[in-house]
DNA sequence: CGAGTGATCAGCT
DNA sequence: GCTGATCACTCGA
């Protein structure tokens, strides 16, 4: 048997990447990345975020700018912007034609790179877990920069591209609930993360939970 | 808990 | 062309 070779796995995700982004957002939880440099990761928690004047937490929701410009092109690509004047965040361009928007990623654990992660985040002991818990820390144990924003992730060279094709989780091993760090939009339940999982960036209240008694 | 970091962009001139 | 408010956060007390 002949294994598959990366730009295969792409192909197999372009068809996911082409549903809404809350759609595609599921499917890539579970899923393994691997970075230019041999950093291969298994995302543990997304958010999606929505097209022009759909979602007004999301990046496209007053139309296209420079920044912004790779949620309008084709899906499977980056879209890597700076929060916080500090953290470079990482997006996957998912959407249907005709739209314009993304799924963030927010949180991974490593599989493999381990030194190189570690000297990058300057964690030589932090817990394995937080490697890559948060969409700051992940960009950085990615190594990604502003300059990747736009790249294609088909390319064998790509800064990031997918290690195994599309496997969906079971429904049962996904939680949901509001996004973090917006104040537009929290009504959509639009943040996913894998049940339970060490690696979420923070202990999140389900939508489905029981509310907690003061 | 508070400080910090810098690209971005709407609103102005 | 300029500018000040904003921002999908992390780190070190």
């Amino acid at each position: 048997m002949i294994p598959a070779r990366p730009d295969d796995f792409a192909r197999a995700w372009l068809g996911v990447l082409g549903l809404p982004a809350a759609q595609a957002a599921r499917a890539l939880l579970g899923a393994s990345l691997v970075s230019r440099d041999g950093i291969v990761v298994t995302l543990v928690e997304v958010e999606a975020y929505g097209g022009i004047g759909e979602d007004p937490a999301s990046h496209a929701y007053r139309g296209r700018t420079a920044r912004n410009a790779p949620m309008f092109g084709p899906p499977g690509h980056l879209y890597v912007y700076l929060s916080y004047g500090i953290h470079r965040c990482v997006n996957v361009v998912a959407h249907e034609p005709g739209t314009a928007s993304a799924v963030l990623l927010r949180a991974a654990r490593v599989d493999d790179g381990e030194p190189l992660v570690r000297s990058r985040r300057n964690a030589p002991a932090a817990p394995h877990r937080t490697l890559a818990s948060g969409p700051g820390r992940l960009g950085q144990a990615l190594g990604l920069t502003l300059g990747d924003s736009g790249a294609g992730m088909r390319a064998s060279d790509a800064p990031l591209r997918f290690a195994t094709p599309p496997a969906p989780l079971a429904a049962a091993a996904i939680a949901t609930g509001p996004r973090i760090g917006i104040s537009q939009g929290r009504e959509l339940p639009w943040r996913l993360w894998i049940r339970g999982h060490p690696a979420v960036s923070r202990t999140p209240t389900p939508v489905t939970a029981a509310p907690t008694v003061p």
